[in-house]
DNA sequence: ACTTTATTTTAGATATATCTAAATATATTT
DNA sequence: AAATATATTTAGATATATCTAAAATAAAGT
């Protein structure tokens, strides 16, 4: 059962809303995703329902089905490698990868993922650092890091906070270092254990040890 | 002015019929080409007619205008810039590329195809032998030799005859030996200057030296 | 519980790309 | 030049993907 470029696209907003299958998600939020209006969601929605991707009732919203999760993880298992693609063989910036992205990965072949998987060497993660989905649809989780272990040079991903308090999470807001922000440790001062930060390759920050240990990173 | 890929598959294929706009193209041999139904080519025709990448006459058949070639020599080059990326880097065979190639084409990227085109060492030839042309649609014309001056295990395709009498077309024609046949000089005899030569991967035959000599083909 | 508001669906269009069947135009034959 | 054959177009469907406007349903407020 094929499905087309837009019912694909559908269905990845529907599995990153629903936060991998974990929650169900509402026509409005669809529509909000996919930029188009509620009542072109609707019509899509019992199509991907026909297909059984989705479980959909009427007015309640949809929750995704295994066999939905699946497809959806193989277009971005797809997406991610020709992000791999685009900017270690072809010099693109990150952020420059995702439009052109979101035409590759709706490419048909299966040889053709296969041997793109092999000639670039098998990668986990793509240049924003994400997991890439292996065939079967498993994924590595990347063990996460406190900041303040992270050495010179590295970068990685914010993914979470240890103290969530509003206090804390304020602050964060303030200097930009939000969950999903971009990072490199650009200095360590060995004294006290403080660090200089670039987030999203524009801003640089400073900050204590102790706010960096509260801070959750995966490498990238 | 974008264009669908329906659009730029049928402009291609009135672009190789009209053997690149020097004839006027039917719409019969459209829909065999397309392998669709004339009513859906008339349908097309008219709308590249609006379009003005072909001049479109009712019941006389199409001729591409000066607009159509440019755009048609730019899909036929992001098409083989794919082939030789397909074949040179994902190692797949030369008869396995065209179906994804296909698909590849109507990615709308044109840093994309700039960039390709820079890892791939600009080349000139796709796998087939076939030449890619540039940014502004100019084409690189293969020097065409005669198969007898072709060294072992050289490699090329049969693009014309010197001799195109109606015997010779003949016995060419029963040995498979074809316009467009993809041939390799297996060996040469050095007391006759006859040669055996193998054809599209499969056939083997001997031919005089006065045969080969009177049978041209570009190398690749 | 009833009314108001927000969300969602349906009904009816539009645009693309295709088809079959019927009509029409061109080309060929006698 | 009329009859026949071939090629081409038009008319009317179907399927996908979208829209606006109206109707229906669910959720929230009083």
């Amino acid at each position: 059962m094929n499905m087309t470029t837009a019912e694909e696209n559908y269905l990845k907003a529907i599995y990153h809303l629903s936060d991998g299958g974990k929650k169900s998600v509402s026509t409005n939020d669809v529509a909000a995703e996919m930029k188009t209006k509620p009542a072109s969601v609707s019509d899509m929605l019992r199509k991907l329902g026909d297909k059984e991707v989705i479980e959909y009732r009427k007015y309640y919203g949809v929750n995704i089905t295994e066999e939905g999760k699946k497809r959806a993880l193989q277009t971005i298992r797809k997406h991610r490698l020709w992000e791999v693609f685009l900017v270690d063989k072809l010099q693109f910036a990150w952020d420059e990868v995702h439009e052109v992205a979101e035409q590759l990965e709706h490419i048909q072949s299966t040889l053709l993922i296969q041997r793109l998987d092999t000639y670039l060497n098998y990668p986990k993660f793509d240049p924003h650092g994400d997991p890439i989905p292996d065939e079967f649809g498993d994924v590595k989780a990347r063990p996460r890091v406190a900041l303040n272990e992270m050495e010179i040079d590295q970068t990685g991903q914010i993914v979470a906070v240890k103290d969530s308090s509003a206090a804390f999470l304020r602050y964060l807001d303030k200097v930009g270092a939000y969950i999903g922000a971009r990072i490199k440790v650009l200095d360590k001062v060995e004294f006290d254990g403080s660090l200089e930060i670039l987030v999203d390759q524009k801003k640089t920050l400073f900050m204590s040890k102790d706010v960096a240990a509260n801070i959750l990173v995966i490498q990238s």
